[in-house]
DNA sequence: GTTAGGGTT
């Protein structure tokens, strides 16, 4: 079944127009509370099912082309099953018996089992998705089939599929780049183009021109396959023509030569259809000037003319837009009277991910109110397109809105701007009320502004800070990042960003570039060109003059690279390490992986809403330190240690528990790290901040930052301008050093992050006397 | 005077 079955035009979205053209569902089909009460199926009804999904037609041909094919792209909608039964078919085929080549003076090739590898790019997939095959196998988590994310491995010497979030493959590769465990690779979810699947491209195809067994498949919901397919293309265009001359254009499926589509090709393609039901797509006439108005009224409408059972989610871009729906449609409502002619209630759910645990499950439970005559509303950000799924949605309504992070490598900024989504997102959102019975999407835009957007939102790779990827790339063994088989390239600036960062670390010795940036705010500079065209012409270029010395990672660098950190944070541990205060150190960067550890109630949450959110702040000001943020984190640790971790300290101090956990498993993890680098992490600074504060400025130099008159109003009569940069942030008013009297004159921050102007964040007082010390390289007096 | 979403041997 097509997901956009039908595209009926609506007019700009207005009270008397929706309904009007409006259907009643067609058939209802299933139903989100039959699941909860069944037993648990046997291994025959399991058969049974798995015999129901669309790839269980096409197991022959799955597995036929994985056999002809060291590469293989599978492009399969949502619910096709691919993601459980791939990895099945693979290991019912044998491709587990892989075949070790003999080494050294072994004569002959060692037959060994290998495993099949089926990598998600979120945790709980991989958990779920493990769970559900070992039901199928008949097999308990962790035997023949298992997962590995971090900080929890259900995989055993018996385990031959595994389930893994792409970072853990990643970590793996980093002592075994040609991934020698593996017999199948399969990179699942590979349309979304998670930094770590990207890389993961890259070196996968770098380690079968070692491995000849080594087969890859490339799992997609996006029907463009072609930049998946021309990437893992072995021969080139040179041998294709060949292939086709050989066997015509149109040749047939030939010696595994040619793939479905008839193209010469070393690369197989797999289609299968998806089970979705069908949703019709409706389209405003006109451009909405005030998305959070349209959506309002959108809602409304749905509301009093479709028939329950079939709640609504609306996507926004965050969450003051999320506030401000909320509350006009409370307005508009009224939070639990009944409205129009259907007489329904209305529940609305928030749902972003830095709202308490406690009031997102709202937006996943039955409603408070009888469920025969309320309609949940949930209020979601994309939280709701990838990461979490909400039963019982039959409508969806798109803003067409996205707030958007983006590193900006001329400056070092962090952006993060609402953007309009992409085609592949829309198509995305719109599944979300197809789910269980067939659904309606309104996109709160023109079908001509769909036809305009992008076809898909641009891979995380050429949007972020790439310091961590080109180290981890160094040490493996790969000594040239800026050539490395990206799939997408980054912006060469955004390579030299990178190396001068490392630099500048001592991560790195001996590159072409010179150290970046000292006191004075002057750097080098690097000219800004277009993205993928700087890296082309960079790799056109012939070599001219005397080659210039590649960058050697140093063994500083090497320690760096082997604690999951950004390479700043790890250099501040090692630095720590060395001023006495490790333990403090571990906490601060533990506690900073952790977000969202303050919450604030919802504005929303009942009569006592406000007086919350006043009790929330004061609870907060009572747990900061004088000294800034980073202090702060350590100072909430400490607390919640000594309140023996429990849930209830959290609760009374507006603390996310869940957020607590996250960084004491971080920490955890870090400490035996850390040991294995024959450090003592157990070595503290006790009382003596000072040394703490110390630590800061030896380990987050590159982010210091000094306090002077604003040149530009906007930013107030004070700023602080940034050394690495020359620009100018204010503190961000969530810093417990924002508005404080007498304000700090320098500081380091972990953050600086542009929305509505350049704020940093994360913010602690440092001496610069002790930078002078700590930094001389840097800020050594001429 | 305020922060989309993931993720790491």
């Amino acid at each position: 079944m097509s997901m956009e079955a039908r595209k009926v035009h609506v007019g700009a979205v207005g009270l008397s127009q929706l309904p009007k053209k409006m259907k009643r569902p067609r058939e209802e089909v299933g139903s989100h509370q039959l699941t909860a009460f069944q037993p648990t199926p046997s291994r025959r009804q399991h058969q049974n099912a798995r015999q129901q999904l669309p790839i269980w037609r096409q197991k022959t041909y799955v597995v036929e082309t994985v056999r002809r094919h060291a590469s293989v792209v599978l492009v399969g909608e949502t619910g096709s099953g691919k993601s459980t039964q791939v990895p099945q078919f693979l290991l019912d085929a044998g491709f587990c018996a892989g075949i070790v080549e003999a080494q050294g003076s072994t004569p002959s090739p060692i037959r060994a089992r290998k495993l099949i590898a089926c990598t998600q790019p979120r945790r709980v997939a991989a958990i779920t998705v493990a769970g559900r095959v070992a039901e199928e196998m008949g097999c308990a988590l962790g035997q023949a089939v298992g997962y590995a994310v971090r900080f929890d491995d259900k995989t055993g010497p018996r385990t031959v599929i595994k389930y893994m979030t792409d970072g853990v493959l990643l970590r793996e590769a980093m002592t075994d780049p040609l991934l020698t465990r593996y017999a199948v690779i399969i990179l699942d979810e590979a349309h979304e183009r998670s930094l770590q699947t990207d890389i993961l491209f890259g070196l996968i195809r770098r380690a079968q021109r070692e491995r000849k067994d080594l087969r890859v498949v490339v799992m997609s919901a996006t029907l463009d396959v072609e930049v998946f397919r021309r990437f893992f293309e072995t021969g080139g265009r040179k041998e294709e023509k060949a292939l086709i001359k050989r066997h015509g254009e149109n040749g047939k499926h030939e010696k595994g030569m040619l793939s479905r589509e008839g193209q010469a090709s070393t690369v197989g393609v797999v289609r299968i259809e998806g089970r979705q039901y069908g949703v019709e797509v409706y389209y405003c006439e006109e451009a909405q000037e005030d998305s959070i108005d349209a959506a309002c009224l959108a809602v409304l409408q749905i509301h009093e003319s479709e028939p329950l059972p079939g709640d609504i989610l609306v996507f926004l871009s965050g969450q003051e837009d999320i506030e401000a729906l909320a509350e006009l449609l409370s307005e508009s409502a009224g939070t639990d009277t009944s409205i129009g002619k259907t007489g329904l209630c209305m529940e609305i759910c928030p749902l972003y991910s830095a709202l308490a645990p406690e009031e997102q499950a709202k937006a996943f439970h039955p409603p408070k109110g009888p469920a025969k005559s309320t309609r949940k509303v949930i209020l979601a950000t994309n939280i709701a397109e990838t990461s979490v799924t909400i039963n019982g949605i039959r409508h969806v309504v798109d803003t067409g809105w996205v707030k958007v992070r983006r590193y900006v490598p001329s400056t070092g900024l962090d952006s993060l701007k609402v953007t309009q989504i992409a085609r592949a997102q829309a198509q995305q959102r719109t599944g979300r009320a197809g789910r269980e019975a067939p659904g309606k999407c309104y996109r709160l835009f023109t079908e001509s502004a769909f036809e305009r957007l992008d076809a898909v939102p641009q891979p995380e790779i050429q949007r972020v800070n790439l310091t961590q990827v080109v180290l981890q790339l160094l040490a493996m063994g790969l000594d040239d990042p800026q050539h490395f088989d990206y799939l997408s390239p980054p912006s060469a600036t955004a390579l030299a960003r990178a190396f001068e960062t490392l630099l500048a670390l001592g991560c790195i010795a001996e590159g072409g570039l010179s150290p970046g940036g000292n006191v004075d705010g002057t750097r080098i500079v690097i000219p800004e060109k277009d993205d993928r065209q700087a890296v082309e012409a960079q790799a056109d270029q012939k070599p001219s003059g005397p080659a210039k010395s590649r960058p050697v990672i140093t063994p500083h660098g090497r320690r760096v690279a082997s604690l999951p950190l950004d390479p700043v944070y790890a250099h501040f541990v090692l630095r720590a390490s060395e001023l006495g205060c490790i333990f403090e150190a571990l906490t601060a960067v533990s506690m900073l992986s952790a977000e969202n550890v303050l919450y604030m109630p919802s504005p929303h949450g009942g009569p006592d809403a406000a007086e919350q959110r006043n009790r929330a702040t004061t609870a907060h000001r009572a747990l900061a330190a004088y000294d800034g943020d980073v202090p702060t984190l350590v100072h909430i640790y400490e607390r919640w240690v000594a309140a023996k971790k429990g849930n209830r300290w959290c609760w009374d101090h507006f603390v996310n528990a869940r957020a607590m956990k996250k960084a004491d498993e971080v920490r955890e993890q870090l400490l035996l790290l850390v040991r294995r680098l024959g450090l003592d992490p157990s070595q503290s600074c006790g009382n003596e901040r000072q040394i703490f504060l110390r630590s800061l400025a030896a380990g987050l130099f590159l982010n210091v930052a000094r306090r002077q008159p604003a040149t530009s109003p906007a930013l107030g009569k004070y700023c602080y301008k940034m050394l690495a940069n020359g620009r100018e942030a204010a503190i961000h008013p969530s810093s417990v050093l924002h508005a404080r009297n007498p304000a700090p004159q320098c500081v380091v921050f972990t953050e600086v992050l542009t929305t509505s102007r350049p704020y940093i964040r994360g913010v602690s007082i440092v001496d610069p006397a002790d930078l002078q010390e700590l930094v001389p390289q840097f800020f050594g007096r001429a």
